[in-house]
DNA sequence: CATCTGTTATAACATATATATAACAGTTGA
DNA sequence: TCAACTGTTATATATATGTTATAACAGATG
Protein backbone atom coordinates (compact mmCIF):
# COMPACT_ATOMS: atom_id res chain seq x y z
CA UNK A 1 0.00 0.00 0.00
CA UNK A 2 1.54 3.11 -1.54
CA UNK A 3 -1.13 5.48 0.01
CA UNK A 4 -0.36 7.42 3.53
CA UNK A 5 -3.30 8.93 5.06
CA UNK A 6 -3.08 12.08 6.98
CA UNK A 7 -5.95 13.72 8.86
CA UNK A 8 -6.14 16.88 10.06
CA UNK A 9 -8.42 17.14 12.70
CA UNK A 10 -8.30 21.31 11.98
CA UNK A 11 -9.49 21.39 8.82
CA UNK A 12 -13.20 22.04 7.99
CA UNK A 13 -13.06 18.77 5.74
CA UNK A 14 -15.39 16.22 6.96
CA UNK A 15 -12.76 13.79 7.87
CA UNK A 16 -14.40 11.03 5.77
CA UNK A 17 -14.35 13.38 3.05
CA UNK A 18 -10.56 13.50 3.60
CA UNK A 19 -10.52 10.01 3.24
CA UNK A 20 -12.35 10.07 0.18
CA UNK A 21 -10.05 12.66 -1.21
CA UNK A 22 -6.87 11.27 -0.39
CA UNK A 23 -8.39 7.99 -1.85
CA UNK A 24 -9.28 9.50 -4.89
CA UNK A 25 -5.91 11.60 -5.61
CA UNK A 26 -4.19 8.18 -4.88
CA UNK A 27 -6.02 6.25 -7.61
CA UNK A 28 -5.34 9.75 -10.20
CA UNK A 29 -1.19 9.63 -8.83
CA UNK A 30 -1.30 5.65 -9.74
CA UNK A 31 0.15 4.93 -6.10
CA UNK A 32 -2.82 2.23 -6.25
CA UNK A 33 -4.59 0.34 -9.28
CA UNK A 34 -7.15 -1.76 -9.81
CA UNK A 35 -7.64 -5.00 -7.45
CA UNK A 36 -5.59 -3.16 -5.08
CA UNK A 37 -7.02 -3.95 -1.50
CA UNK A 38 -7.72 -0.78 0.72
CA UNK A 39 -6.95 -1.22 4.60
CA UNK A 40 -9.65 -2.64 6.31
CA UNK A 41 -12.11 -0.47 8.35
CA UNK A 42 -10.88 -0.86 11.51
CA UNK A 43 -7.34 -0.92 10.73
CA UNK A 44 -7.54 2.42 8.83
CA UNK A 45 -9.49 3.84 11.71
CA UNK A 46 -6.73 2.54 14.48
CA UNK A 47 -3.89 3.94 12.46
CA UNK A 48 -5.07 7.31 11.91
CA UNK A 49 -6.89 8.09 15.29
CA UNK A 50 -10.34 8.06 14.15
CA UNK A 51 -13.61 5.80 14.15
CA UNK A 52 -14.35 2.53 12.32
CA UNK A 53 -17.87 3.97 11.39
CA UNK A 54 -16.16 7.18 9.94
CA UNK A 55 -13.40 4.93 7.68
CA UNK A 56 -16.83 3.08 6.63
CA UNK A 57 -18.61 6.03 5.65
CA UNK A 58 -15.59 6.93 3.38
CA UNK A 59 -15.76 3.63 1.53
CA UNK A 60 -19.42 3.89 1.32
CA UNK A 61 -19.36 7.41 -0.47
CA UNK A 62 -16.37 5.69 -2.35
CA UNK A 63 -18.19 2.87 -3.24
CA UNK A 64 -21.49 4.85 -4.36
CA UNK A 65 -19.43 7.20 -6.90
CA UNK A 66 -17.54 4.16 -8.07
CA UNK A 67 -14.28 4.29 -7.27
CA UNK A 68 -13.99 1.35 -5.21
CA UNK A 69 -15.61 -2.25 -4.75
CA UNK A 70 -16.32 -4.36 -1.95
CA UNK A 71 -14.79 -7.90 -2.47
CA UNK A 72 -15.88 -10.64 0.20
CA UNK A 73 -12.66 -11.95 0.71
CA UNK A 74 -9.97 -8.63 0.50
CA UNK A 75 -12.78 -6.26 1.84
CA UNK A 76 -12.85 -2.86 -0.04
CA UNK A 77 -10.77 -2.74 -3.26
CA UNK A 78 -9.87 -0.08 -6.23
CA UNK A 79 -12.38 -0.40 -9.20
CA UNK A 80 -12.79 2.63 -11.06
CA UNK A 81 -16.12 2.42 -12.74
CA UNK A 82 -17.34 5.96 -12.85
CA UNK A 83 -20.84 7.40 -13.80
CA UNK A 84 -19.32 9.61 -15.47
CA UNK A 85 -22.78 12.03 -16.99
CA UNK A 86 -23.38 12.03 -12.95
CA UNK A 87 -19.31 12.94 -11.91
CA UNK A 88 -19.17 15.59 -15.19
CA UNK A 89 -22.50 17.63 -14.27
CA UNK A 90 -20.85 17.79 -10.74
CA UNK A 91 -17.33 18.57 -11.65
CA UNK A 92 -19.29 21.30 -13.83
CA UNK A 93 -21.20 23.02 -10.84
CA UNK A 94 -18.02 23.38 -8.77
CA UNK A 95 -15.75 24.50 -11.65
CA UNK A 96 -18.46 27.12 -12.16
CA UNK A 97 -17.67 28.27 -8.27
CA UNK A 98 -14.02 28.03 -8.87
CA UNK A 99 -13.65 30.12 -12.01
CA UNK A 100 -16.12 32.69 -11.10
CA UNK A 101 -13.88 33.10 -7.90
CA UNK A 102 -10.80 33.03 -10.15
CA UNK A 103 -12.27 35.69 -12.25
CA UNK A 104 -13.13 37.59 -9.65
CA UNK A 105 -9.30 37.27 -7.89
CA UNK A 106 -8.29 38.83 -11.27
CA UNK A 107 -7.30 35.55 -12.68
CA UNK A 108 -6.99 35.52 -16.74
CA UNK A 109 -7.78 32.19 -18.30
CA UNK A 110 -4.30 31.91 -19.07
CA UNK A 111 -3.40 31.67 -15.21
CA UNK A 112 -5.72 29.58 -14.97
CA UNK A 113 -4.68 26.90 -17.51
CA UNK A 114 -1.13 27.19 -15.75
CA UNK A 115 -2.75 26.09 -12.72
CA UNK A 116 -4.24 23.38 -14.72
CA UNK A 117 -1.27 22.22 -15.92
CA UNK A 118 0.75 22.80 -13.06
CA UNK A 119 -1.72 20.49 -10.89
CA UNK A 120 -2.07 18.36 -13.51
CA UNK A 121 1.00 17.31 -13.78
CA UNK A 122 0.85 15.56 -10.28
CA UNK A 123 -1.57 13.02 -12.17
CA UNK A 124 0.76 10.90 -14.61
CA UNK A 125 -1.63 12.55 -17.99
CA UNK B 1 -29.93 44.64 -9.52
CA UNK B 2 -29.80 42.52 -12.47
CA UNK B 3 -28.85 39.33 -10.07
CA UNK B 4 -31.70 37.00 -9.89
CA UNK B 5 -31.76 34.54 -7.03
CA UNK B 6 -33.33 30.97 -7.07
CA UNK B 7 -33.27 28.50 -4.37
CA UNK B 8 -33.31 24.76 -4.82
CA UNK B 9 -34.70 23.52 -1.54
CA UNK B 10 -33.98 19.57 -2.96
CA UNK B 11 -30.03 20.48 -3.43
CA UNK B 12 -27.53 19.40 -0.93
CA UNK B 13 -25.74 22.85 -0.98
CA UNK B 14 -26.77 25.02 1.90
CA UNK B 15 -29.12 27.77 1.40
CA UNK B 16 -26.59 29.92 2.47
CA UNK B 17 -23.66 28.62 -0.10
CA UNK B 18 -26.63 28.92 -2.56
CA UNK B 19 -26.44 32.42 -2.04
CA UNK B 20 -23.09 33.15 -2.04
CA UNK B 21 -22.34 31.15 -4.95
CA UNK B 22 -25.03 32.95 -6.89
CA UNK B 23 -23.86 36.17 -5.73
CA UNK B 24 -19.92 35.54 -7.11
CA UNK B 25 -20.64 34.28 -10.31
CA UNK B 26 -23.39 37.13 -10.33
CA UNK B 27 -20.05 39.41 -10.21
CA UNK B 28 -17.99 37.27 -12.19
CA UNK B 29 -20.48 37.62 -15.29
CA UNK B 30 -20.49 41.71 -14.30
CA UNK B 31 -24.54 40.99 -13.79
CA UNK B 32 -23.31 43.31 -10.75
CA UNK B 33 -20.48 45.77 -10.28
CA UNK B 34 -18.26 47.37 -7.09
CA UNK B 35 -20.56 49.90 -5.20
CA UNK B 36 -23.92 48.13 -6.17
CA UNK B 37 -25.98 47.52 -3.25
CA UNK B 38 -27.24 43.70 -2.42
CA UNK B 39 -30.85 43.72 -1.48
CA UNK B 40 -31.44 44.13 2.45
CA UNK B 41 -31.62 41.05 4.37
CA UNK B 42 -34.99 40.82 4.99
CA UNK B 43 -36.20 41.90 0.65
CA UNK B 44 -34.12 38.67 -0.12
CA UNK B 45 -35.36 36.34 2.51
CA UNK B 46 -38.87 36.94 1.73
CA UNK B 47 -38.14 37.28 -2.01
CA UNK B 48 -36.57 33.37 -2.22
CA UNK B 49 -38.68 32.42 0.75
CA UNK B 50 -35.93 31.61 3.10
CA UNK B 51 -35.16 33.09 6.77
CA UNK B 52 -33.54 36.86 7.59
CA UNK B 53 -30.80 35.20 9.37
CA UNK B 54 -29.85 32.94 6.12
CA UNK B 55 -28.91 35.56 4.14
CA UNK B 56 -27.29 37.37 6.59
CA UNK B 57 -25.11 34.43 7.29
CA UNK B 58 -24.12 34.14 3.37
CA UNK B 59 -23.58 37.83 3.82
CA UNK B 60 -21.08 37.85 6.55
CA UNK B 61 -19.36 34.80 4.77
CA UNK B 62 -19.06 37.39 1.86
CA UNK B 63 -17.80 40.12 3.84
CA UNK B 64 -15.51 37.80 5.08
CA UNK B 65 -14.02 36.41 1.88
CA UNK B 66 -13.59 39.82 0.84
CA UNK B 67 -16.50 40.34 -1.75
CA UNK B 68 -18.71 42.62 0.05
CA UNK B 69 -19.07 45.40 2.09
CA UNK B 70 -21.22 46.95 4.54
CA UNK B 71 -22.18 50.83 3.86
CA UNK B 72 -24.52 51.76 6.95
CA UNK B 73 -26.27 53.82 4.55
CA UNK B 74 -26.86 51.21 1.86
CA UNK B 75 -26.62 48.38 3.90
CA UNK B 76 -24.42 45.76 2.07
CA UNK B 77 -22.68 46.72 -1.18
CA UNK B 78 -20.21 44.96 -3.45
CA UNK B 79 -16.48 45.47 -3.11
CA UNK B 80 -14.54 42.90 -4.61
CA UNK B 81 -10.84 43.14 -2.40
CA UNK B 82 -10.25 39.45 -1.73
CA UNK B 83 -7.02 37.87 -0.01
CA UNK B 84 -5.49 36.08 -3.17
CA UNK B 85 -3.06 33.88 -0.75
CA UNK B 86 -5.86 32.63 0.98
CA UNK B 87 -8.06 32.25 -1.91
CA UNK B 88 -5.63 30.78 -4.48
CA UNK B 89 -4.28 28.10 -1.48
CA UNK B 90 -8.52 27.29 -1.35
CA UNK B 91 -8.75 26.87 -4.94
CA UNK B 92 -5.64 24.72 -5.42
CA UNK B 93 -6.96 22.66 -2.80
CA UNK B 94 -10.46 22.20 -4.29
CA UNK B 95 -8.45 21.79 -8.23
CA UNK B 96 -6.27 19.20 -6.65
CA UNK B 97 -9.51 17.13 -6.01
CA UNK B 98 -11.51 17.95 -8.94
CA UNK B 99 -8.38 17.20 -11.35
CA UNK B 100 -8.06 13.86 -9.51
CA UNK B 101 -11.64 13.25 -10.34
CA UNK B 102 -11.38 14.31 -14.00
CA UNK B 103 -8.19 12.26 -14.04
CA UNK B 104 -10.23 9.01 -12.70
CA UNK B 105 -12.74 10.25 -15.34
CA UNK B 106 -9.86 9.65 -18.38
CA UNK B 107 -10.46 12.74 -19.02
CA UNK B 108 -7.13 14.11 -21.02
CA UNK B 109 -5.75 17.30 -19.68
CA UNK B 110 -6.90 18.76 -23.36
CA UNK B 111 -10.69 17.82 -22.62
CA UNK B 112 -9.98 19.37 -19.13
CA UNK B 113 -8.97 22.83 -20.95
CA UNK B 114 -11.48 23.07 -23.49
CA UNK B 115 -14.15 22.25 -20.44
CA UNK B 116 -12.21 25.49 -18.55
CA UNK B 117 -12.91 27.57 -22.42
CA UNK B 118 -16.59 26.08 -22.63
CA UNK B 119 -17.03 27.91 -18.60
CA UNK B 120 -14.79 30.49 -18.60
CA UNK B 121 -16.70 32.26 -21.48
CA UNK B 122 -19.85 32.99 -19.18
CA UNK B 123 -17.19 35.34 -17.41
CA UNK B 124 -16.49 38.19 -19.49
CA UNK B 125 -13.03 36.11 -20.98
C1' DC C 1 -12.68 -22.84 15.07
C1' DA C 2 -10.62 -18.58 15.99
C1' DT C 3 -10.00 -14.53 13.35
C1' DC C 4 -10.52 -11.47 10.02
C1' DT C 5 -13.81 -9.03 6.50
C1' DG C 6 -17.86 -5.38 5.69
C1' DT C 7 -22.32 -4.39 7.51
C1' DT C 8 -25.95 -3.16 10.61
C1' DA C 9 -28.19 -1.48 14.89
C1' DT C 10 -28.49 1.50 18.67
C1' DA C 11 -27.21 5.19 21.44
C1' DA C 12 -25.07 9.46 22.58
C1' DC C 13 -23.01 13.89 21.83
C1' DA C 14 -21.25 18.09 19.22
C1' DT C 15 -21.72 20.92 15.43
C1' DA C 16 -24.03 22.98 11.44
C1' DT C 17 -28.11 24.54 9.25
C1' DA C 18 -32.44 26.89 9.31
C1' DT C 19 -36.26 29.07 11.39
C1' DA C 20 -38.75 32.25 14.76
C1' DT C 21 -39.32 36.29 17.62
C1' DA C 22 -37.36 40.20 19.42
C1' DA C 23 -34.57 43.97 20.24
C1' DC C 24 -30.76 47.61 19.30
C1' DA C 25 -28.01 51.51 17.10
C1' DG C 26 -27.19 54.02 13.05
C1' DT C 27 -29.18 56.20 8.69
C1' DT C 28 -32.60 58.07 5.81
C1' DG C 29 -36.26 60.90 4.20
C1' DA C 30 -40.65 63.01 5.12
C1' DT D 1 -38.54 64.87 15.34
C1' DC D 2 -40.15 60.52 13.87
C1' DA D 3 -41.38 56.56 11.34
C1' DA D 4 -39.12 53.33 8.42
C1' DC D 5 -35.37 51.34 6.91
C1' DT D 6 -30.33 49.31 7.40
C1' DG D 7 -27.10 45.38 9.47
C1' DT D 8 -26.35 43.21 13.83
C1' DT D 9 -27.08 40.70 18.01
C1' DA D 10 -29.47 37.66 21.37
C1' DT D 11 -32.21 33.70 22.53
C1' DA D 12 -34.70 29.66 21.55
C1' DT D 13 -36.03 25.65 18.91
C1' DA D 14 -35.89 21.95 15.44
C1' DT D 15 -33.55 19.15 12.35
C1' DA D 16 -29.60 17.20 9.92
C1' DT D 17 -24.88 15.87 9.83
C1' DG D 18 -20.60 14.24 11.66
C1' DT D 19 -18.25 11.47 15.01
C1' DT D 20 -17.68 8.31 18.55
C1' DA D 21 -18.96 4.11 21.27
C1' DT D 22 -20.44 -0.67 22.05
C1' DA D 23 -22.24 -4.60 20.14
C1' DA D 24 -23.65 -8.03 17.15
C1' DC D 25 -24.08 -10.58 12.56
C1' DA D 26 -22.87 -13.40 8.25
C1' DG D 27 -19.35 -14.63 5.15
C1' DA D 28 -14.47 -15.82 4.17
C1' DT D 29 -9.75 -17.28 5.69
C1' DG D 30 -6.26 -20.25 7.26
Amino acid sequence: MDLVFEIDFQSDEALYTQLCNQIIIGIAKEMVHEGDALPSVRQLADAVGINMHTVNKAYTVLKQEGYVKVDRRKGAVIAVDINKLHALSEAKRDLRVLLAKASCMGLSKEEIHGLIDELYEEYGG
